[in-house]
DNA sequence: ATATATTACTACCTTTTTGTAGTATTTATT
DNA sequence: AATAAATACTACAAAAAGGTAGTAATATAT
């Protein structure tokens, strides 16, 4: 559920690769954008490339573009993806995962107040945030000629 | 966001309490119980009383009661408790708090998905906890007695 | 060809989290 | 008073997560 620094990463990486327009990102880019240390940036995105969401080009002008479309990574898929497999369905308790059978006490509380969370999480794309960024820079555009 | 292992024994530990009727509960108790290692069981156990959740009592037959009213404890408390101040409305992208003049990408995704989580679990408290776990034990008996 | 700008790999270091050990303190029982 | 059963405190150890360094490999530009 969200417990690594790694992931929110990963988060802030591919969400803002969505929502801009360059042909190419390479690390240092990314880098200085997004506050990220070098290294571990670096190694996160080659990650990223193993998992299947970029692909990237060695040597000069090389770096990072998406391995495929934006409507078939939800954000819910890079979080299972980055913490190992399941861990939006866990168990509140600490038991590795949520057992139907064998319920915990909190799993009613938690399932409703998990399940909602998932759901967004699931039905939302990078392509659905790059559609809402691109309307916010719209009605920006559109504040600033009503307002000047 | 539920980071940490501390914070899953912490509701195992006053999940069970609160849906058991024993007067009082040691940490050996606890410890055979739950499953969660002895030393740092104990450790976690005064942290909690230190947090004014649980009252302690030293020497032979002492151990841990509820400090408060079990209505008085919601989960969201524990939870923000335990990990720190505020981790139930952390940016998604790692910026320590969600800020709303200066929201990020997924700042719109996020609230919506997190919002109705944090507010189950603010209004669940370990009373409510008890009166699901008391209800269970009374359809399982009916059950019982039905099937058998 | 060489220099340059990029990713890839491996190993290591640092910090945080989780777990353990030893000892002191408290209190009921005998 | 002695014993036993409990918590409290402090320091340390182990594991996981986060971050760094050095070097190799790749590909473009000149
Ligand atoms: S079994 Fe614990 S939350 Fe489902
Ligand atoms: S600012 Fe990132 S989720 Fe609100």
């Amino acid at each position: 559920m969200i417990r690594n620094k790694t992931t929110e990463y990963a988060l802030t990486i591919l969400g803002f690769m969505a929502t801009r327009n360059e042909d190419m990102y390479s690390a240092e880019y990314l880098h200085k954008q997004l506050n990220i240390p070098r290294r571990y940036l670096r190694r996160l995105l080659t990650d990223l490339s193993k998992h299947g969401f970029l692909k990237s080009t060695s040597g000069r002008n090389g770096g990072f573009v998406f391995a495929r479309d934006l409507k078939e990574i939800n954000l819910a898929l890079v979080i299972n993806t980055l913490e190992g497999y399941e861990t939006l369905c866990t168990c509140i308790l600490g038991f590795s995962c949520c057992i139907v059978d064998k319920p915990c006490i909190m799993h009613d509380t938690w399932m409703e107040a998990r399940s909602k969370m998932v759901e967004i999480l699931s039905n939302t794309t990078l392509a659905d945030l790059k559609g809402k960024y691109q309307m916010d820079l719209i009605k920006k555009t559109l504040d600033g000629i009503n307002t000047v």
